[in-house]
DNA sequence: ATTAAATGATACTATAATTGTATCAATTGT
DNA sequence: ACAATTGATACAATTATAGTATCATTTAAT
């Protein structure tokens, strides 16, 4: 069981290399190699990290993706959501039979607690509590 | 991101199911009828208790599968271990790129702190606490 | 003994999620 | 005009999850 894909951490990954180099703008041929990500894959998360705003793109000859945030405004639960979808741990899996009410479950009361925790203790991270 | 998958959660409502009628012994034709499950992917389950000891199988004509421990003794990561391995988030995914020092990642140390508390909370659910 | 109903062991298949690749169009500096 | 880039999107490969099938073995009842 994995808190965190590929996707999510090739994109953190990223966006650290990016932060560091105050360079500013970087091509995905640029980073790939400098990475050591394959160019294609790396290509869609930057994309998809674009449309999020996150990063900002800019075309043509010399173009490339800057950070479109303060990196210290770059939270980890920002990231996963974008790759992984919202984080829920709590998906009701058991059913009626064992959970004759779901308002005292003490099962769905844990997996609350939990995921309200993990979400707590991610949201404490940024890309440039990261860097340190 | 699940944190539990298919086949612990049918563990878990067999699990329930058998502790709770306290008839003793069930086939899994019975289980899976009363459950509504998969006929054969609950016996695969069932098997796998059994192997590890949670539940007691007897062969033959009248045979099925009775507890083999005490429901309070019967914790929720014993059960998750069995069909998802040991829950690991920590993994270390992220490089040593922006991983200068292992020892000092803020990122890896925020996945372990996490993993002990889920680790701390699961192992305070048994199959006992479900039923009430 | 024979048979029916169960589990043991294990191989197989199907579906879904993850991890990629490929391609064509649009943009932009030279 | 051209080369190097991103935008959008479809496609493919791999892995994990979910589920099926089958044959051998055990046991109770007839
Ligand atoms: S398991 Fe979902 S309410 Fe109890
Ligand atoms: S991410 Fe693994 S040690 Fe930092």
């Amino acid at each position: 069981m994995k808190l965190i894909t590929r996707d999510t951490d090739y994109a953190l990954r990223a966006l650290c290399f990016i932060s560091r180099s105050n360079a500013g703008k970087f091509s995905v041929t640029k980073l790939s190699k400098e990475l050591g990500m394959p160019r294609p894959f790396l290509r869609k998360i930057l994309q998809a990290l674009n449309k999020q705003k996150i990063l900002e793109s800019t075309r043509g000859k010399v173009g490339g993706f800057i950070l479109a945030k303060d990196p210290r405004k770059i939270f980890l639960t920002d990231i996963i959501r974008i790759f992984q979808g919202r984080l829920k741990l709590n998906e009701c899996l058991l059913n009626k039979l064992i959970c004759p009410d779901q308002r005292t479950c003490l099962l769905r009361k844990m997996l609350v607690k939990i995921e309200r925790y993990v979400l707590k203790e991610l949201d404490s991270i940024t890309i440039a509590s990261l860097l340190k």
